[in-house]
RNA sequence: GACUCCGUAGCUCAGCUGGUAGAGCAAUUGACUCUUAAUCAAUGGGUCGAGAGUUCGAAUCUCUCCGGGGUCACCA
């Protein structure tokens, strides 16, 4: 294993810590009683209460002055400064855990538990006074050091901050810990999740779980990841939506069900696609697309005031406001307003004729359905920044939403828009198993014309409806969308704790014991190692004079001086 | 999948009309008892993402590959 020199003084410190004694991986719990924030919040009001701090956290920086030192102690809450004194540390003659634990053995990054009293320094900056310190962890790798400067106006400037992305996503950890705003980013998350949650069971719903494992995938149209049971033999699927088994569970009776549920999409990614993603869906007996609107404003408006206070929300330079009620358009009426064409009367050539009017792209392959999509997509879309309700789409790319009760060709479904990307989608649940099983059978045909994303006839749902679902209304909200706008993040990957990334390459190492196969003695690693040589192979290749010369010259190099240069015959030994 | 930019020390970055790798922070050694990007002095640290090519000579030029970002395509 290749070790940075920084690495290897940390691992150093370990036999430091074992010749004085000190297990700097402790088993016993270490007691705390209070947290960096609640101290700087209350110590002013409540000295006394801090009069015997115990306190645990990471050492996030060090300011050593001789025969006293300041360090960050950062824990879950934040960070605050504590004060070492050499003499109140080690009120006896032994000053070692001064002189060498903390100066020398402790460093930025380690995880250490402290007991100590509050007290304000002379530049006012609330403190603890420590009396007592305990290494709980030892960290063996350099964490990034971040700096922060304030200026006059209290403005935070970040130096040499940690923002290589791919380093930051395969690192995750690393990143919460040096980058505050990423645990805010989480905590955000969550407690959207919660409102939610507290808003729907409030309302007497049932949080239910189904499966991830699915013989049929559907629900929604994409392309699926495809897993084999070994027992059972057979193919399994992960979920692309998990509509179809909420449905029966509204066939078995409940009168509202929803899951937070994390779906599979074996498709591109991007900034705003992840392979999995987390979305909740709700259904709910006798009521209709109307209802499910109103629940959609209330419920989002109440986590956006839960989350920020208010029901403005800030993304990127625009400031999004989620108080009701919002703005509503039927597709045709969205299409009419941005660009003064009323298409609601058009057939297939009349609209190919007007995509082209609009320079929308569009190919023949296209229905009417896909054409009106397609213009509102490039027309309509980019320009609702605003939490939007569009109503009523094509029957022809809807086949889970029942047909409008007035309107042709139409279906009840709406989607909310924010920030010019859907948030939300529901229906009038189809319940009539007759034209269910005919919707199904068109994407049968578009399936088998090559459409990859068409959906299978789940033959055991549309049993489900033949025995009777309640009218229905369902809903789909994409959580990790909806993070990104209430956290404003740019990146779908800034609201995944773990994102979808490649493998990182594995540097190809030869290990000492690799070496030692050959014969190589275990203090002339290091030198090949040096020398750059990752794999037998290359070793092999090499001539045994220039070998010996080089291992010979670096070992000087090295001030290796207690290794003993290897013979001519031990390297010619090696490349046999 | 297409286009484009990026990959140099633990972190942030400079070096790129080819000539043996630099800075700040971090680290090491020393000084310093209220510092806060602490300070001062000294020191060490790099397969310049990988491989191949051009060349007397490549971090730098060319090609291939790997990884990442962005845009587009795909994706309700």
């Amino acid at each position: 294993m290749h070790l940075s020199e920084q690495e290897i003084i940390r691992r150093k410190s370990l036999e430091e810590f074992a010749k004085l004694g000190i297990n700097p991986y402790p088993a016993d719990l270490f007691e705390v009683n209070a947290s960096a924030r609640e101290i700087l919040e209350n110590y002013e009001r409540q000295k006394s209460d801090y009069r015997q701090i115990s306190i645990a956290g990471r050492i996030m920086s060090r300011r050593i002055m001789g025969n006293a030192s300041f360090a960050e102690l950062q824990d879950e809450t934040g960070r605050i400064q504590i004060y070492i004194k050499r003499d109140d540390l080690c009120p006896g003659d032994d000053k070692t855990l001064y002189n060498t634990v903390f100066k020398k053995l402790i460093d930025i990054g380690d995880i250490v538990g402290v007991k100590g009293y509050g007290f304000t320094t002379q530049t006012g900056e609330i403190s603890i006074h420590v009396t007592s310190l305990t290494v709980l962890s030892k960290s063996l790798r350099p964490l990034p050091v971040v700096k922060e400067t304030v200026d006059d106006k209290g403005n935070v400037t970040r130096h040499d901050a940690f923002t290589d992305p791919e380093q930051r996503y395969r690192m995750r950890y690393v990143d919460l810990v040096v980058n505050p705003h990423v645990r805010e980013t989480f905590v955000k998350r969550t407690q959207l999740v919660n409102s939610m949650r507290q808003y729907l069971n409030a309302k007497g719903y049932l949080e239910v779980e189904t499966p991830i494992l699915q013989p049929l995938y559907g629900g929604a149209a994409a392309r699926p990841f495809k897993t084999h049971h070994n027992t059972l033999d057979m193919t399994l699927y992960l979920r692309i939506a998990n509509e179809l088994y909420l449905k029966r569970l509204i066939v078995g009776g409940f009168n509202g069900v929803y899951e937070f549920s994390k779906d599979f999409r074996n498709e591109g990614m991007s900034r705003f696609h992840n392979p999995e993603f987390t979305q909740i869906e709700l259904y709910v007996a006798y009521k209709d697309y109307h209802w499910m609107m109103e629940l959609v404003e209330e419920m989002i408006e109440r986590a956006a005031l839960e989350l920020h206070g208010k029901t403005q929300v800030k993304v990127g330079d625009k400031i999004i406001d989620f108080k009701r009620p919002w703005k509503r358009y039927t597709m045709f009426e969205a299409i009419q307003h941005f660009t003064g064409i009323d298409i609601s009367e058009m057939d297939e050539e009349a609209l190919k004729k007007t995509c082209n009017e609009l320079q929308v792209p569009m190919d023949n392959t296209m229905g009417k359905g896909k054409l009106i999509d397609q213009i509102f997509g490039e027309k309509c879309e980019p320009h609702l920044i605003q939490p939007t309700f569009i109503t009523d789409y094509p029957v022809e790319m809807s086949p889970l939403a029942k047909k409008h009760r007035s309107k042709p060709g139409l279906v009840e479904r709406f989607e909310a828009i924010c920030n010019s990307k859907e948030i939300a989608n529901a229906f009038s649940e189809l319940n009539d198993p007759i034209d269910q099983r005919q919707r199904f059978e068109e994407q049968l045909e578009l399936g088998k014309r090559g459409d990859e994303e068409a959906m299978t006839l789940d033959e055991d749902f549309l049993r489900a409806l033949e025995f009777g679902m309640p009218p229905t209304a369902g809903l789909g909200i994409g959580i990790d969308r909806l993070s990104m706008i209430m956290t404003n993040s740019p990146s779908i990957q800034d609201v995944l704790f773990f994102p979808q990334m490649k493998p990182e390459n594995p540097v190809a190492h030869m290990t000492e014991n690799d070496f030692e196969s050959l014969g190589v003695r275990s203090d002339l690693v290091p030198i090949l190692q040096k020398l750059g040589i990752t794999s037998k192979a290359q070793l092999k290749e090499m001539k045994a004079s220039k070998l010996f010369n080089d291992v010979c010259g670096l070992r000087k190099k090295m001030k290796l001086d207690n290794v003993k240069n290897p013979t001519m015959e031990e390297v010619e030994g090696w490349l046999k």
